[in-house]
RNA sequence: GCCCCCAUAGUCUAGUGGACCAGGACGUCACCCUUUCAAGGUGAAGAUCGCGGGUUCGAAUCCCGCUGGGGGUACCA
């Protein structure tokens, strides 16, 4: 290959065009977010190395008015962007093949429903609801497989003008072929048979005048120049009928590959029984959207099994969908909190786990909105106290608990019994806490190697273990038995208050030993 | 019931006929570090590769059957 056909080739690079069509029916739920996840690494990632142009595009499929919910659109095209995915068009993105919202197009549906009548693709069904109820116990009773008898599927011209001029109201239902068979070519699993025999004369057009998955799915893929069909398992038993409509439209149908299904720990769908299932609610824990992204990019693809940890970057530099494997996964919680964990304590630098643990603080009044502002004199206090507790930080969420004695000018309430350390006495735990301060006030709290040595040798002097004396002292600062390291602690802490606490703490000792005797 | 998909430790997975008496990770347990709790380090236990038949000199890997799990069976997507 010469050098011009090679650049040549590169102006004309094929498009690869893929689609995430969420119904806004409520919150996007993880496993709609893995196979927009998947969907976005194929065009931005594998298209592009594999020398095609790759675009994603976000489509509203809010065909079924009962089910949908205001503002829900807006709310999952704010979480993926907070997932860390980009589209090239969509409601917000306005493109060639637009408008991307299905009740804006029922005019392009009711057409090719239509046209599907006019060449006997497709029928109009008069039945009504109670008959397809009635037709649909009949055959449970007689323990048939239930559908549709296609009955209107029959009706001779005449029939179909008198319904029509007496205003019937009818669905348009798809003629599928009675014998033969449709394979289905998945990327994943390879080709799946199924016998046309089974397969439903499947409703089109609702009598609202709204299209069902089924017709809309396919005119917009087509019509949106859609080349690949990423999807959910779920859709595998309605592939074939897809597939036929297509085929009925004389329109080549998209290569197809559905992705496993991602299940609850206890075995079947994920739900909020299980624990948190939408995005949202991740967000809201404190889970990061890279951690989440490195987690559920794992759910069901892997590199190269040993791998564990992938960037936004690395993921768009090594997915292929061949990898993705065809069986079900169970969703583990417990290892999504273990990512999370790694990316605050290891991956995050500390000015941006700073930043994202801030509104986290601010939601529970332990600090001000002006800490937000990473020049300001509270963030620095903040990103200290982050450096030192970020390794038990699992989730943002539990900053507020971890870090309030930091930032808190009150203790909040703690039983005094705490400050006395085991086999010890309150004499003791009270002398610990008056040798502290002594030393504390004369070397203070900002050399922490001095103040360890002189506090271990103070300890040494009265025969006290080091541990002995260090856990009043912890206590008597933070209020609780578990802290980071104590010369940490009262570093961050300050001396000042940490001397206003050692003096408190002595006093709740010495009103302890009042009340016993 | 019918149709379809799937099947390696509790979980996510590597493995595409021989170097696998099966590798990595989460979880579990132990030890180390240590002023508490974490974090971190080291190590261990845990899989007759769902079962049964084949094919082959040789199978986790190919074929068939079974079982189990899951999905679908709407004028929802």
């Amino acid at each position: 290959m010469t050098s011009t056909e090679k650049s040549n080739e590169v102006e004309h690079s094929p498009l690869v065009r893929v689609r995430f069509p969420p119904s806004p029916t409520g919150l996007l739920h993880v496993g709609g977010a893995r196979t927009a996840l998947f969907n976005w690494l194929f065009a931005y990632g594998q298209a592009p190395r594999q020398g095609s142009k790759g675009q994603l595009i976000i489509r509203i499929e809010d065909t079924d008015r009962s089910r949908f919910v205001p503002g829900a659109a807006e709310g999952m095209l704010d979480i993926l962007e907070w997932f860390g995915l980009t589209w090239d068009e969509g409601p917000d993105k306005e493109g060639p093949v637009g408008p991307y919202i299905q009740s804006e197009r029922t005019a392009l549906y009711q057409e090719h429903a239509h046209r599907l009548i006019d060449t006997g693709m497709a029928y109009r069904c008069f039945c009504t609801p109670e008959r397809l109820q009635q037709v649909r116990e009949e055959q449970q009773a007689r323990k048939q497989p239930p559908g549709y008898d296609r009955l209107c599927r029959s009706l001779d011209q005449n029939q179909i003008s008198e319904n029509l001029s007496t205003g019937m109201r009818f669905v348009v239902r798809f003629a599928m072929p009675r014998d033969g068979e449709t394979i289905v070519d998945d990327l994943i699993r390879g080709p799946m048979t199924f016998q046309n025999v089974n397969l439903e004369d499947l409703v089109l057009l609702k009598t609202d005048g709204y299209p069902t998955y089924h017709l809309a799915n396919v005119v917009d893929d087509h019509h949106m120049n859609i080349t690949h069909i990423m999807r959910g398992d779920e859709w595998i038993p309605t592939a074939p009928v897809h597939v036929q409509v297509y085929h009925a439209f004389g329109w080549n149908v998209p290569v197809l590959a559905h992705m496993p299904l991602i299940l609850a720990p206890g075995g079947g769908k994920l739900s909020k029984r299980h624990g948190s299932t939408a995005m949202e609610e991740f967000r809201s824990q404190g889970y990061l959207p890279e951690a989440l992204m490195n987690y559920l990019a794992l759910l069901g693809w892997s590199f190269d099994g040993q791998t564990e940890f992938f960037s936004r970057e690395e993921l768009l530099d090594k997915f292929t969908l061949e990898r993705v494997s065809p069986s079900p996964a169970t969703f583990d919680y417990n290892k999504l909190k273990w990512f999370n964990q790694q990316y605050i304590n290891h991956i995050l630098t500390l000015d941006d786990l700073t930043e994202r643990v801030v509104p986290f603080l601010v939601a529970d009044d332990l600090v001000s909105i002006a800490a937000a502002d990473i020049e300001s004199p509270d963030f620095t206090r903040v990103r200290d106290v982050v450096a030192i507790l970020k390794d038990r930080i699992e989730l943002l969420a539990d900053a507020p608990a971890l870090m309030s004695y930091f930032l808190l000018d009150e203790l909040e309430q703690y039983d005094p019994q705490l400050l006395i350390p085991k086999k010890c006495d309150a004499a003791m735990a009270s002398s610990a806490l008056q040798a502290a301060a002594g030393v504390i006030s004369t070397i203070g709290v900002e050399n922490e190697a001095a103040l360890e040595t002189s506090l271990r040798e103070v300890a040494e002097k009265n025969g006290w273990k080091a541990g002995q004396m260090f856990m009043p002292i912890r206590v008597a600062v933070t209020g609780r038995t578990e802290s980071p390291g104590l010369f940490d602690t009262l570093r961050v802490i300050g001396q000042e208050r940490v001397l206003q606490r050692l003096d408190q703490a002595a006093r709740s000792l010495a009103d302890l030993s009042a009340s016993i005797f």
